[in-house]
DNA sequence: CGCCCGATGTGCT
DNA sequence: GCACATCGGGCGT
């Protein structure tokens, strides 16, 4: 079932991202994503991720070099990269490796954890089951777009941030070809970078 | 459940 | 000019 209290805890560091992105993206799964703003909480554990890594990686962003939309990518690890996509979908990443290394873990699903009201509110007229189970649907949820892109995942002041979760038994995590790029080339196209779990 | 399709606007060629 | 790391509604199975 869903908590309703926690003890308090800390945004991962950044060390944490300054690491292979298809480990983080790995390590991501069953981590606690949170959204403070103005006394309220809403958050998820992450349950689905994709990593994208680097230039040479053509289903990447940041495949064309660094751009006014990518430029985050390129920066220090443990930053959010937020991009605008299909003229109406925001979609949440998390920067990981060193700077100037442009790799990111795209956040593609979480199960609600706190803030169930505040949710249910920003996905009025869905059911609860599709509330935050695709990219875009958790950063409506959320309330995730243009105004966090670039801010600094380690500092709870961000107002966003991703915390230590639930354990998940490495059994559980399966992984498989990212969605959605169905015209990016081989062998890119069929690396297994998308991590979920198996049953939630 | 699955497939199909329109919405909608920005970034890069 | 067109592709796009998507979503939700409609309708068939």
């Amino acid at each position: 079932m869903y908590n309703t209290k926690r003890m308090p805890e800390y945004p991962l560091n950044q060390s944490f991202y300054n690491r292979q992105v298809i480990e983080v993206a790995y390590d991501l799964i069953g981590k606690r994503l949170v959204r403070q703003m103005n006394g309220f909480q809403i958050s998820g554990l992450i349950c689905e991720t994709e990593a994208y890594d680097g230039m040479s990686d053509l289903a990447c962003h940041a495949r064309v070099g660094k751009t006014n939309r990518t430029a985050v990518m390129f920066g220090p690890p443990g930053f959010a990269y937020v991009y605008f996509t299909y003229g109406m979908h925001w979609c949440f990443n998390v920067v990981t490796g060193e700077e100037g290394y442009a790799a990111a873990v795209l956040i593609r699903a979480i199960i609600p954890d706190t803030g169930l009201e505040f949710i249910a509110n920003n996905r009025q007229g869905i059911d609860k089951q599709h509330w935050v189970d695709g990219p875009a649907k958790l950063t409506k949820a959320l309330m995730i777009d243009k105004s966090q892109n670039g801010v600094n995942l380690s500092n709870s002041k961000s107002g966003l941030w991703i915390e230590e979760g639930a354990h998940i038994d490495k059994s559980r995590i399966i992984h498989g070809p990212r969605i959605g790029i169905d015209r990016t080339p081989e062998p890119w196209r069929s690396k297994p970078w998308r991590f979920w779990v198996e049953t939630i």
